[in-house]
DNA sequence: CAAACACCTGCAAACAACTTGCAAGTCGCT
DNA sequence: AGCGACTTGCAAGTTGTTTGCAGGTGTTTG
């Protein structure tokens, strides 16, 4: 469990002129402990200590920790974005299309795809913010 | 504009106890003569010379069509799935987040990075069926 | 070549995921 | 404490995709 300590003041929020809520606080504390998490996960975790919570409050509310650059969102699957805390941007996510799991990869494993690619098209990659698609190693058996 | 004569017969849906009719024939054409494009896309370039068709029809037809292996889907952007051709899918897609163009890349630029990753997780990479994301050299200036 | 069957299509309604308008509520400054 | 601006909850609205059904139409068979 991360300690909320070191983890970048939620209260960068006021900074930016917005506000701390509780429900704030509980979306951003949901990303943080899920890891990765479709709007509806992280609802679903909210409201297990504040149920009153609205499904368009946590939209509205990713939508603006992601302008904060407190979480960021990636696409990992056919359906939606899923959401992470800022901090845990620093791996790739293997989607298994098979069993659906999603593995993590350092990200410097595209680190040499990523240089060709720049130098052969001057394209800069964001290898974290889509899925590498593929097999996994148990599915693949 | 390509000849019906050296693509993959049609006919192979016969094969799978497939129909041949005007819809599917119609829009198996506009996902090869569109190279990419969405259900959507699909059906406006139907409509041109098909009006009365359908959009659960299109739904249905590249559904159909991807079974037997004749187009196949991928993820380009944050919305919905894209098709292609089948022997469209020789090259990986680089989706400019910020202009939303997809450059085209020769699938064995993702050789090493598809190997590294098969090594070391046993993850076996389909390149083709998500999009690489990033900043294409035009927007990056 | 016509009959028959199973597959298809069009239509409309159903869904799922997400967004928006608005009035009431609450945070943070003074 | 009081106030203004930002937020929330609720409900209705969008958008994109799927499904049920009745009628239509490729294909095969005789």
């Amino acid at each position: 469990m991360a300690t909320a300590g070191d983890l970048p003041k939620i209260h960068e929020l006021r900074e930016k002129g917005l506000r701390l809520t509780p429900q704030r606080e509980l979306v951003l504390q949901a990303v943080r402990e899920l890891g990765h998490a479709t709007p509806e996960e992280v609802a679903e975790r909210v409201k297990l200590t504040h149920p009153g919570i609205n499904l368009s409050t946590v939209y509205r509310n990713l939508e603006t920790l992601e302008n904060v650059g407190l979480v960021q969102h990636t696409h990992l699957g056919h359906g939606g974005a899923t959401y992470h805390a800022a901090e845990e941007l620093t791996h790739l996510h293997l989607v298994c299309g098979k069993c659906g799991s999603v593995g993590d990869a350092p990200i410097n494993s595209a680190a040499t795809f990523v240089n060709e690619l720049f130098d052969n098209y001057g394209f800069k990659t964001d290898v974290t913010h889509f899925a590498i698609y593929g097999t996994c190693s148990d599915c693949s058996e």
